[in-house]
DNA sequence: CGGGGTTCCTGGCCGC
DNA sequence: TGCGGCCAGGAACCCC
């Protein structure tokens, strides 16, 4: 599940390698979430920018392609990993590639997503009116504009549970599942509050910060299906609390608890956590 | 426009 | 070995 610190790790990985690249073909699966793909053909890469988990692809002619992972979302270079036959059809017969694109320096970027989650669009440069989540999205976690009074006043707009809230991207953008169990644990708060004072929004935005940046450098935490172009992140090693239901707090031993909330499974420390 | 419910997707895993 | 059932879950979409 690519949330910013996978995103941005493609992103960093991605800028070195596209900017400056024109893309002469594509080809995508017939889906509407992967139609876009199509529309970028003659194009040049101008820069490879982030906005929470979506990656903005800026191109010469003032349009972004926009994507977002999803949950299974990959992006790479043919023939870059595999146990390759070096034969530049194989690859792109995996049945999981949804959008391809031909480079003008003859590699070929894949789009590949096993669930179909993720989603692809065209926009005209910062016009993000028809992606919602996009449009109202929070300020990133490293703005520097963002201060934990800013957090408070965001986080004070809905009443909703706060592990909520994080994952519908509007008080910070990025947040998904796995690093708003880990900064909750971090910051000693209970997923299911709904009001925080100042003191524990300054506490959770250091703690998110502290998760994410951790997470970042070590290229993102790979479950299952995330993949940064060269490979496997490994922050994996280092979860304290998200996937840890059942097992015992790493801070005071006591059984960890799990529970769905807003349909994602959510592990907190009832010690740690208190409400 | 916020909130709540539904839907999209398929591999991996479990139990029988 | 085969298979039904269940789980993982971000965000678009629809309705109120």
């Amino acid at each position: 599940m690519p949330e910013l610190p996978e995103v941005e790790t493609i992103r960093r990985q991605l800028e070195s390698e596209l900017v400056g690249v024109g893309f002469e073909r594509s080809w995508s699966h017939p889906s509407a979430k992967f139609i876009a793909a199509r529309d970028v053909d003659g194009a040049v890469v101008e820069a490879v920018d982030r906005r929470g988990k979506y990656l903005l692809i800026g191109l010469a002619d003032d349009r972004e392609l926009v994507v977002h992972l999803g949950m299974t979302g990959q992006l790479r270079f043919e023939n870059d990993r595999g146990s390759g036959s070096g034969d530049s059809e194989v690859l792109v017969e995996d049945p999981y590639v949804r959008a391809w694109w031909q480079c003008d320096d003859g590699r070929r970027l894949l789009f590949r997503d096993v669930r179909r989650f993720g989603r692809l669009a065209v926009v005209d440069a910062g016009e993000y009116g028809g992606i919602a989540t996009l449009a109202a999205m929070g300020p990133e976690p490293f703005d520097s504009n963002l201060d934990g009074r800013a957090f408070h006043a965001r986080l004070r707009k809905s009443r909703q549970q706060l592990k909520t809230q994080l994952l519908s991207q509007r008080p910070i953008a990025g947040v998904g599942n796995i690093y708003a169990d880990e900064a909750l644990f971090l910051a000693g708060i209970n997923p299911v509050v709904r009001t925080l004072s100042l003191e524990r929004s300054e506490r959770l935005l250091s703690a998110l910060r502290e998760v994410l940046t951790g997470a970042i450098e070590r290229g993102g935490t790979t479950l299952r299906d995330y993949r940064n172009l060269s490979g496997e992140g490994q922050n994996q090693h280092h979860l304290v609390c998200y996937g840890r239901a059942g097992q015992e707090c790493l801070q005071c031993g006591q059984e960890l608890r799990g529970r769905v909330i807003d349909a994602r499974s959510t592990t907190w420390c009832p010690h740690c956590q208190a409400r």
